[in-house]
RNA sequence: UCCUCCUUAGCUCAGUUGGUUAGAGCAUUUGACUGUUAAUCAAAGGGUCCCUGGUUCGAGUCCAGGAGGGGGAGCCA
């Protein structure tokens, strides 16, 4: 006898041909059964849906069965069936069973019982096997190739942008040093500061907080670029939509606009949701009857409807002419609060807004300058229940405004003297913006934490795994 | 970092005004059952009541400090 190649869960359950021998490997997720059966439910990850596999325990040594616990991994040989029970429509008959690894039923941490995603996060080196991580971490992939996807085929190119930085020009947060200097006695400068002249790179570096500037380097030469790539803040931020470490998501288009890029924005999000609803409905199914009753009919109206655009100076008088009891008051020249934010999206429009045309002392000096100025061509695309998805704007592409914005704001010329050129050199119009990946993730699987949409959270206090 | 709530069996939780031997469901183990669907039924085992200190005749319960976690806020994507 040869051995039979092993057959994804995945297309067992779609088979249309019966009565032929099959080979499945996965893991246990529930053996149940009475003195002569044993019905096994049997899980590869290719699909949230297990395969039932029926063995007769006559066939079988008895010592062997025992071992099939919930979490041990198998590898099943036998007739693939039309089910004789309800519930499923195939099944099969096993013949040999091998166990490739128990799990002592005594200590395994997962059981047949929901558990709460405060548990799971403890033991998440186990938690890819439960349904919930198994449907986020497949959506996770499909939103990952669909983002590739999207930008290959509207002609743009991915810039890798650099992971260890030596600026801190964006100011978007506070930064993880990189160093290789000894951290109890590090060289040190006649004025007794640590001299980074000796660390590895000869100077000081950290981990990047934002690839848009290389970004920009290379759709000024490219025209349509993206990057997609880690991303890290050295915030002490405790939220459900926060991490230490996460992805984003930079395009970045010379010649277009601020209204080209709330267009590549809104068609972008739609195109995302839309290839989700259609790859992975099993997933989107299981979490909608599990964790957020109405999620396929929001990620519906989000295709079918336009987004809301408005400038931050008409969204402050709604805000201020909605007499609706906010903590924080409504200003011109502050920035919104999260209750303002959340009142426009969920009370007052009830869909996805696109504010632009923020104060100039609120945003980055890299945003482009109003006719105005007093504002700048930003925008932020609010989503319901997750805030801020996307952040960006139109770049200041003329070198003396831009020069301007960065002596007001304090930043060294000299750490930016390679930006500042490109707008000195072939200059021109361009804007990009910022997609916070996991924050994508969050409202497409409707997870309400952004710890439980992606494998290994970084957060305060937390870099275990 | 701020506000607030929580921490009791492997998991989810109950535990009265401070009072004798700390409970339940699920899980686990054993038994019963010829097709189960988070199977069902019966029995059994299972506890550093987060940690440290204090008050008290007596603390899971009250007080102080610490640790960890949840929710909200700020920062942002």
């Amino acid at each position: 006898m040869y051995p039979i190649k092993r057959t994804p869960i995945k297309e067992l359950l779609h088979a249309k041909e019966f009565n032929i021998e099959v080979n499945v490997k996965g893991w246990v997720r529930t053996k149940r059964g009475n003195k002569s059966l044993a019905f096994i439910n049997l899980n590869d990850g290719s699909i949230i849906h297990g395969i039932q596999i029926v063995a007769e325990l006559a066939n079988f040594d008895e010592n062997m069965i025992k071992l099939i616990t919930t979490g041990s991994c198998i590898s099943v040989t036998g007739t693939l069936v039309q089910s004789q029970g309800q519930g499923q429509s195939v099944e099969i008959q096993a013949t040999t069973i091998e166990v490739y690894g128990t799990a002592d039923a005594e200590v395994y941490p997962l059981q047949k019982k929901g558990h709460t995603l405060e548990f799971l996060r403890e033991i998440a080196h186990l938690r890819p096997r439960t349904n919930t991580f198994g449907a986020v971490l497949r959506i996770r992939h499909a939103m990952s190739y669909a983002i590739h996807k999207y930008f290959n085929d509207n002609g743009f190119y991915n810039i890798h942008s650099p992971i260890i930085t030596g600026s801190d020009a964006e100011g978007a947060g506070a930064m993880f040093r990189v160093t290789t200097l000894d951290p109890i006695n590090p060289p040190k400068t006649e004025t007794g500061a640590v001299n980074y002249a000796e660390d590895f790179f000869g100077k000081e570096t950290n981990l990047t907080v934002s690839g848009q500037l290389e970004a920009e380097l290379a759709a000024l030469a490219l025209t349509k670029v993206y990057t997609f790539g880690p991303t890290f803040r050295a915030e002490n931020s405790n939220t459900a939509r926060h991490l230490a470490e996460f992805w984003m998501i930079e395009p970045e288009v010379a010649f277009n606009d601020l209204v080209d890029n709330m267009d590549l924005a809104e068609d972008f999000l739609k195109y995302l949701i839309n290839y989700a609803l259609t790859h992975c409905m099993d997933d989107l199914e299981f979490l909608e009857k599990m964790y957020e009753n109405e999620l396929l009919s929001r990620l519906r109206f989000v295709v079918e409807e336009s987004f809301e655009r408005l400038t931050y100076t008409q969204a402050v008088e709604i805000l201020k002419e909605s007499n609706h009891p906010f903590e924080f008051p409504v200003d011109w020249g502050a920035d919104l609060q999260s209750e303002h934010e959340r009142y426009l999206v969920e009370k007052h429009f009830k869909r996805p807004v696109i504010l632009t045309h923020y104060p100039k002392q609120i945003k980055a000096f890299y945003m482009k300058l109003s006719e105005d100025g007093k504002t700048v061509k930003a925008m932020d695309v609010l989503f319901p229940g997750i805030g801020e998805i996307i952040g960006g704007s139109q770049r200041e592409e003329d070198h003396d405004k831009l020069l301007m914005r960065i002596r007001e704001m304090g930043i060294h010329e000299k750490d930016v003297w390679w930006y500042l050129e490109t707008r000195k050199y072939g200059t021109c119009p361009h804007a990009g913006f910022g997609l916070g990946f996991e924050r994508l993730i969050l409202f497409v699987t409707g997870m309400g934490n952004i710890r439980d949409v992606i494998p290994f959270p970084r957060t305060p206090k937390n870099a275990e795994f």
